[in-house]
DNA sequence: GCGTCTAATGGTCGGCTAAC
DNA sequence: GTTAGCCGACCATTAGACGC
């Protein structure tokens, strides 16, 4: 459905206001555009879109986060950007729940989400996520004590060491406790630059993305006025064209992992007194080893 | 068969400059 | 201010050899 400048102002404000026709006529418009979004943008599954969808309603639905438009851009540009912050949000809630257990509870004794304090609606994900969790960690302990620590380094900005692998890196490195705890907050303050530049580049995508939305609007303008200037139609579409190889790079360098915070192979190499090549292989071997068990695991269920 | 290592290769990054 | 192109340095991956 598509309103006019004027009715989506109005219908926004009166969302803003709580008004339950409006969120509804809202939701019955907006749907689709907030389904797509993850799809379009983040090249996500189906799977992931509904799980977003219903992150965003619950969101959505009290109408609070409206009262911020102010119809200073147009109504697709604002919502876009709001649908991309709860995207970045979302992911790095799921991220942080297959990685670690929250374990923060509320007054009333419920787990909440990390990113917005208010309880977390969805139960079944949560202890989908806790569940693969798990799995990831018991798929871990399986592994010989030098493996993992090589796998753990290279992942430190997301994953702690325990004791047994603390000591290992103590008799490896012949360096006492505390520098190794200084060495790995050394590691992670550094990471914690590379995420930051992750979170810029997911915010590129987006914006690429409202770009090329612009470009084909503008394409269209100037169609209808052709054949008086075939010349900036030609300019746009080169536009268009370089906006889409742009976020296409981006998106192939998410799909290869280029978007994680991994140690470089030479941090790890140094530390534990291997090569980078052994460092690099080992690594690949686990990843593999992993998924196969995690696969596996997934297929005898 | 598995693990480790090395050398070669390909890919990426950062700095610089020029053009728009 | 942004983008493209070039180039050298650095990093990650891979193939192949070797030992257990």
């Amino acid at each position: 459905m598509n309103l006019s400048k004027d009715k989506t102002l109005d219908l926004v404000t009166r969302c803003g206001e709580g008004d339950e026709a409006a969120l509804k006529l809202f939701f019955e418009s907006y749907s689709e555009d907030i389904y797509n979004f993850p799809m379009k943008i983040f090249h996500l599954s189906e799977d992931d879109a509904g799980d977003f969808f219903l992150y965003a309603f619950e969101r959505l639905k009290t109408g609070a986060r409206f009262s911020s438009f102010k119809g200073k851009s147009s109504f697709r540009t604002w919502f876009y950007s709001v649908l991309r912050n709860m995207l970045i949000d979302w992911q790095r809630t799921k991220r942080e729940l297959k990685m670690t257990n929250l374990g923060k509870i509320n007054k009333e004794g419920k787990e909440y989400a990390t990113i917005e304090d208010e309880p977390d609606l969805r139960p079944d994900l949560v202890e989908e996520a806790q569940e693969l969790t798990k799995h990831f960690h018991q798929v871990l302990g399986e592994i010989g004590v030098e493996k993992r620590v090589i796998f753990k380094l290279s992942y430190i900005y997301y994953l702690n060491l325990d004791e047994e692998e603390i000591q290992f890196l103590i008799e490896k490195t012949n360096l006492g406790v505390d520098e190794i705890k200084k060495k790995i907050l050394g590691l992670r303050s550094e990471l914690s630059k590379r995420e930051e530049e992750n979170i810029r580049m997911e915010d590129k995508i987006t914006s690429l993305y409202l770009n090329i939305l612009e470009l084909k609007e503008k394409q269209t303008v100037t169609v209808k006025k052709a054949p008086l200037l075939p010349q900036e139609i030609d300019k746009t579409s080169q536009a268009l064209k370089k906006k889409y190889e742009q976020r296409k790079k981006l998106l192939e360098k998410r799909k290869k992992g280029h978007f994680l915070a991994r140690t470089p192979y030479r941090e790890v190499a140094d530390l534990l007194g291997i090569t980078e090549g052994n460092v690099s292989v080992t690594l690949l071997r686990l990843i593999e080893k992993i998924q196969k068990k995690l696969k596996f695991s997934e297929l005898s269920e």
